[in-house]
DNA sequence: TTGTATGCGTTATCAG
DNA sequence: CTGATAACGCATACAA
């Protein structure tokens, strides 16, 4: 059904059924109300791909995220849609790009050629980015300074907080990362850092890049007599760690205290509960889709937004 | 860019540029290498939009899932973008439906609107979706015979093994379940129960529809006495029971057993870790996908595919 | 082997 | 208030 034989239908031309969908120009009410019947009795829908490519504005936008599996990114996603649930878009998504650059520009070149109105994907690095003509928003991001629009967890404040978990009797403690090249890991890796000299808390480090989580969890407890806590990447490590620790005698908090990242849903149901910084995912996704759609409807500013941190204490310090 | 000023650029017409882009009919090896030459200097891709107009195939598929928080519908995604990602699809895709039938309709005729070449959405029920002309595909849903495809978990298998879990003292189960007019909820149920009868076990049920979950665990928790074990209605009902247990003095597997359903992340993170049944998620994704891109390519068949289940025998029952 | 012309379904311009 | 028509970017039928 178009409009074309809704227009034959009805005895008018396209133009007029055009403007009766649109709302635009003036159409006798005697008409309109002719023309809303055929529209209604035939249960016409204008074609939104016609639509697109005359006027250039497709009403998608494309999102770009890297892993389903860490309920982190689940949750802004949530938020985004949140945000788009009122407004006429659509989400075209690309899951999986895992943190490999080159997947990332295929997404977007993907996006492009559909005619996406605006992207929001999580951080990548390489200057691809900054030639990007679209609309683009970048969440999961460091706070960098560029033309493009960030959102960034305040990933200062999250390394501080962290050490607010670690009590004075903790004297040395293991930290588990990933690469600490990626901007975001660096951010909160050094605040972290400065606040355990300022404290006299040494600490070793445990690089889990690549490593399958248990991998990573027995690298931590291979040393861990010699620590009074453990600082993992987050929730999702932290929740292995519980597991391994279980599985090989230790008790936490008693042993070594522990703190996750991200506060998803996993850090309320084990045993002990997670003590964890929650990064406050829903509103990560819901400030990238309101920036987006800002950008989208002309706004130039390009600052980045950064989404406050919280410490949530739980069993697995003291 | 558009093919146009491709095609004055290399000097040639539309029609030679269209067909060195789809490799159809035949160029001179000369004027296709100056032509890609160009079209490669300016990085040039041709408009998705329009050829969809043209083609009225778009390469998109419309995906429908209920709700993000549950890890069972992460893993499905999952699943159905392993398969994608060696096509030329991509995927738009619609979050939060719930159980709102309106809101399936809403999202389908919305994805009909942009020319999708197929649909999957998570099952929902009325008699709409047998008037789609859409190629689709319903996960999650129960195995019902009639002209649509249906990607099934096993259920009757399913509730069948959830009483594998019960060992021979176990004589009083109480059941915590959804709407028992969703089918796939109806399916599971009355395999358990049919079970349970044939072994003289008893039961009692809770029904937590609409409930939070801890209020649902709160329920299961108050009468708990008098049962010897309780089956949830997945792993994350189950997991909030561990919880609110450990909070309320309850041991499990001593005081009671607990069974789960999905085998999501969770069910191995909890202490005691949730004996499940697999309803292997991901499996279920990658069959949609298949079947759907089948159905899109022209075959007309609308059987079913049942998914087996597999029963996990983890710390919660004994 | 290549080019011309047409149409996919819609909206906007312009004339009536 | 209404209609005829061009244009959006592309792919194909038909001519050359």
């Amino acid at each position: 059904m178009t409009i074309k034989e809704i227009a034959k239908l009805a005895g008018v031309s396209t133009a007029t059924v055009s403007r009766i969908i649109n709302n635009s120009g003036k159409v006798k009410e005697e008409t309109r109300i002719k023309v809303q019947n055929i529209i209604d009795q035939n249960n016409y829908r204008p074609n939104q791909v016609a639509r697109t490519l005359f006027k250039k504005k497709s009403n998608i936008i494309g999102i770009i995220v890297p892993d389903l599996s860490n309920m982190f990114y689940s949750k802004i996603i949530e938020g985004i849609q949140n945000i788009i649930d009122n407004t006429n878009y659509s989400l075209m998504i690309s899951f999986s790009a895992g943190s490999d650059d080159k997947k990332y520009i295929d997404f977007i070149r993907k996006f492009q050629q559909e005619n996406v109105d605006g992207i929001i994907t999580s951080a990548f690095s390489g200057e691809y980015v900054t030639k990007i003509k679209t609309p683009i928003v970048m969440y999961d991001s460091a706070n960098i300074e560029d033309n493009i629009i960030r959102i960034a967890s305040d990933n200062k404040a999250g390394g501080k907080l962290i050490s607010k978990f670690l009590n004075k009797n903790i004297k040395k403690v293991l930290i588990q990362h990933l690469d600490l090249s990626l901007p975001t890991v660096a951010e909160r890796f050094n605040s972290l850092i400065a606040e355990l000299n300022k404290r006299d808390i040494t600490y070793n480090l445990v690089a889990v890049e690549g490593l399958s989580k248990k991998h990573a969890s027995q690298k931590v407890l291979e040393n861990i007599k010699h620590f009074d806590a453990v600082i993992s990447v987050n929730d999702e490590y932290a929740a292995d760690i519980i597991k391994e620790s279980r599985l090989n005698g230790f008790k936490i908090p008693e042993d070594f205290q522990l703190v996750g990242y991200d506060n998803t849903n996993l850090a309320q149901y084990t045993d002990p509960t997670i003590s964890t910084i929650d990064q406050q995912a829903f509103e990560i996704g819901k400030a990238a889709a309101r920036r987006l759609i800002d950008r989208i409807d002309g706004n130039k500013n390009t600052e980045n937004t950064i989404i406050p941190v919280k410490a949530l204490k739980n069993e697995s310090t003291k």
